[in-house]
DNA sequence: CATGAATGAGCTTTCATTCAT
DNA sequence: AATGAATGAAAGCTCATTCAT
């Protein structure tokens, strides 16, 4: 069997493991015995166990923000970007229960290396909703005056929101990525919008 | 020495030592030697990793539903009550970073009975967002129409978010908790209003 | 059973295996099982192979120089020093050959850390042979004009030729520490002598 | 590629490999791929760790023999034999480092099969020391009444030392095979004179 | 002639856990 | 109340060796 199958069953059988035990917890008698491979060649094709996770968290990240992109279209105005991003982040990873896992639980909380290699994956996600606010703002021809941080601190807000319902749609039955969407965008997208009129809202004024 | 000092020390400990290293690569010979007891002993007042695990996360999150309710009065209107809330969150997961990242981080990675514990926190403020819409559609005298599903994937989504932002809040220097507070009000707050105004967004109709 | 007595336990059965086997392919199943006790406990008391072995060359080159020292009377005239001194040599490596293996034929071929541990050892026996060939030179009232180098040469040749026979003397029944000392002292005396004399061999001179 | 040349590049890179690393940590892959050749292929030439080690050995030790021999000249007097014995075997041991610490470091520290295989390599030298002191006995017209004994014990000193000045030349700066030769002959010829003529240090009588 | 693919066995090391005192 | 002493079990990793092609 060529090397390169083997490969990714190996990369396969390491993110359901990973997924399912958790990095120390995982072992690779385990993903080897997954893969159906012997323990000597995955430590032939992958070298190690950091480096066999750090194989699954490049995969499975480039897989999401490769679909994720696929689902946009920049000709579109900005709220429709923003739920076809949505739409095909969720069905992403409802597609990919495993992989996003291994991303969302186990990257981010097993060392610097690692949550390295997802932060970079956020960052684009973060500049991607930049853009969006940018664009939508200049749409409505009104100057949203976001500082960097605010704009920072908003992504941060929207991703983690996603990340949770992501969670959620995945772990309670029926509810599908478009349910996912829809309730994201409905929380997310009034706020968005009264930003980039530069309305707020402040403790004193209150509703 | 006191049996319940002592066990508080062991379990400050612990979080620490959970917090920094995760919890498999944690080893009770270092809580123990951070706590300045012997091995045996933490076993006597804690059974096992596993219970002293479990231990440190109900301490943990014990204290961060109280310092939240705390933060919260019932009798104001809801926007209030939801900036209250988020604030003193914001304000209790900067001053306990370890405790923050053993429940955020760690409890969740590691399997079911770790993660239930989190779960049942998680689903108290369901209860208060819950409320909270409640509350708020009733004074505004509007009937909200929301299905149970919805308000769930609301808190979900309301949770998701300040959780990524007291993270992106602790590693990021200079923001503080009144201002991850403001920016999830601003985030979350019109879209709140309007749901509960029955107003949605949705694809075909655009922005 | 307290602590150090464990550890001589633990060192008396690394030295055999070292000895037998090899630094490689000695095993700490092996050593722990010919110590009577649990693998773990070799590791909590010693830490690793490599410091294992390192202990084993520091207290078998140091019971090999204190049994020389013990030896040796440096009153006595130069030749019944060293013959003194070889008789312990070999009296010492007969009655230890394990230990003797370890720092003869282990110690030296296992790398840079293992091999400069003995090799304190040979430049203590240089300096010691060097005091001789000084000592004995005075006491003949001559001058003997050996350069640094070429007594540590000799030193080098002395020492060299005493560990072969100390090998030969362990494997080859019916040698006594008597007999391997007064070969060796035939053997070198004589030419020791010469050169305290000024007197050298020449390859155009002849005999 | 002939077969034989093959072969020679293998034992060039397992002696390198061996010498270098020892016998347990030099790995099969290590040294074919330093002999730029597949693993299979080594052992289809080789059969297996062991016989390569052995063919190593036998290549180097039969090397050394044969410069030895060829520098003797049997029809010169027993000291001029000793003295171009010594020059060859100091020349060659310095020519080939690697070789001859195979020979000196690795085969005898590795157990019985490949001790034994440099044993033989020894026993050829302690003949041809037998030969010379009765040669030269012969010449002075003097009966040695040396046992067998005897001069196998004064040929393992001679061997010792030699291979222990080997290594000092070989590790020191500056110490040409000449040298090391000259001390060598220093040191032990007038020994080995007054053994011929029946002279003997004895601990009573001293110096 | 030569190799890519594959593995059984064994190694060092670590850890949660217990017990006699 | 507290600990020094001790271990069964398992993990990551490496290596000599083979076979189908």
């Amino acid at each position: 069997m060529p090397r390169a199958v083997r490969e990714q069953q190996m990369l396969d059988a390491a993110v359901e493991t990973f997924a399912r035990r958790g990095y120390r917890a995982a072992s690779m008698d385990q993903i080897a015995e997954l893969a159906g491979v012997s323990k000597p060649l995955v430590y032939l094709y992958l070298n190690s166990k950091d480096e066999l996770f750090t194989a699954c968290i490049r995969r499975e990240a480039g897989s999401l923000v490769t679909a994720v992109r696929a689902g946009v279209r920049p000709e579109l105005p900005a709220d429709r970007q923003l739920w076809d991003g949505l739409t095909a982040f969720f069905t992403h990873t409802a597609e990919h229960p495993d992989g996003w896992a291994v991303l969302h639980n186990q990257a981010r909380t097993h060392g610097e290396p690692f949550a390295a290699e997802v932060e970079t994956m956020r960052e684009e996600i973060v500049t991607f909703v930049n853009h969006l606010i940018g664009n939508a703002a200049r749409e409505a021809r009104c100057d949203p005056h976001l500082a960097d941080r605010e704009v920072a601190g908003l992504a941060h807000a929207l991703i983690g929101a996603a990340e949770s319902l992501a969670d959620w749609a995945n772990t309670t039955p029926g509810v599908s990525a478009k349910e996912a969407a829809s309730t994201l965008m409905n929380f997310s997208w009034a706020g968005l919008e009264n930003l980039m009129k530069g309305e707020r809202w402040s403790p004193s004024a209150g509703r």
